[in-house]
DNA sequence: CCAGCTGATTGGTATTACCAATGGATAAAA
DNA sequence: TTTTATCCATTGGTAATACCAATCAGCTGG
């Protein structure tokens, strides 16, 4: 299978990625020399750069000194991914919500073993947060402090795979959750502080069984309200800064 | 923030697809019927598509009839993601391996929960194959049976979810794994064929305890091997068909 | 020394044109 | 009539060019 021009360029890039080549930070040359240098047109490197763009490695900056820069990266593009699987009817929010508990178990189990007494306050606060934006109604912070969460119990895991599946598998649940506006999520602010509570006390075993609760809970909500996925008017989430 | 051209095509499909008015098999107009009817240039309507398929969302043909084409999606997109996030130095090995291990554990009690023997017969199958492809030291074939594993266990498990979650945090691993070229994977089909025989025989506890070794033992190997990832000399694997 | 202008650089977009591949329609041959 | 070979319209792939808009470095004048 030939490969297409713009598929070339960009194995290039990558290839120039894993041999340590290209670090977070560095700037590729502009569009018009990177074309010029590898003998093809400025659409092809355009395209190239957008796909890499869309993966989350790079990042663009208009303007003098300006240009295509290499980013850290985070979990987005792996949001994204899923959540458009999920919309594409290949995977189903019963195996989601599996595979979801599953991760969180592991996440508050470690964060009992290695949480600090930072990261429980960094919690505390996030659900004193999502408590107020959920009173305020203020739908952008809520799904905004909602997944915080999630990542702030990576964090107490230390451990940043498991807080990107995490955040990959519970951002599609926290858009649902928001379209259907339950005055009902009042209860997420005293189950996550029952969780937090068991970490702190570094009880594993309640914090586990505190979670899969919580879990178990709002699956079955999400999955009632939501038979019909395409019904709920849910817009598409950008991957910016 | 204003939104680029591209990004409100890119946002009006993926809208579309989670309105469920974009099913998989359906075809996109051509790119200048889009370009047409949105009032915008081609390369904008390019670009933005470029973005889609390399999501997995789209997959495009040539010639008369082709076009744009919504796919069934798969787990690739989701892997070639977490791939770059290891070398752009976001997540580490070591990470990885723990959250594989989680995921594998799962996937090997939901297997001897659920699996059925037509599960075992693929799984069988597949590590015949696999020890075939490794002794005749036939790279390609030895990644894609290794691959296939974790796709049959998560077969086995019944849940597609995880299949795609373990498979994006394997794919690294296999490709160290390879471009080490360790006669010592022979191993492997012995270590595979143990987890197997517990899943048959249903015991879940001595079917994760397998693995969990499994796990171990591979993830020291590879970890004392290939301390400077960057200088393994890998290709970045594409994303076709 | 600083505020403001100026211009060069860069990505963003549009236009045009042509190539290459594909598949169906059409016509020729059996 | 059936089959086969050819043609051609449609579509994505690539190139080249031009212009816009945003940005920043450096100069300029106060």
């Amino acid at each position: 299978m030939a490969l297409r021009l713009f598929e070339e360029v960009h194995n290039s890039i990558r290839r120039d990625l894993m041999r340590g080549n290209l670090k977070p930070g560095d700037k590729l040359p502009s569009e018009r020399d990177l074309a010029e240098k590898l003998g093809v047109g400025r659409p092809v490197v355009r395209e190239a750069l957008r796909a890499l763009e869309n993966s989350g490695v790079l990042e663009f900056r208009k303007g003098a000194s300006g240009g295509a820069f290499i980013r850290q990266g985070d979990g987005r593009a792996v949001s994204r991914t899923v959540n458009d699987l999920v919309f594409l009817g290949t995977l189903s929010l019963d195996q989601l919500t599996e595979t979801r508990k599953c991760l969180l178990d592991q996440a508050v189990r470690l964060a009992c073993e290695r949480g600090t007494e930072v990261d429980f306050t960094a919690l505390e606060k996030n659900i004193e947060q999502m408590r107020q934006a959920l009173l305020a109604e203020d739908v952008e912070t809520s799904i905004s402090e909602i997944m915080d969460f999630y990542a702030l119990l990576g964090t107490a895991a230390k451990n940043d795979v498991l807080t990107v599946m995490i955040g990959s598998l519970s951002e599609i649940i926290a858009q649902i959750l928001l379209a259907l506006k339950p005055d009902y999520l009042t209860d997420l602010v005293a189950m996550r502080l029952e969780v937090l509570s068991h970490i702190r006390n570094r009880d594993s075993e309640a914090a586990s069984k505190a979670m899969n609760t919580h879990m178990e809970i709002l699956h079955n909500y999400v999955v009632e309200k939501s038979k019909n996925l395409h019904t709920l008017n849910l817009e598409p989430f950008d991957l910016r800064t």
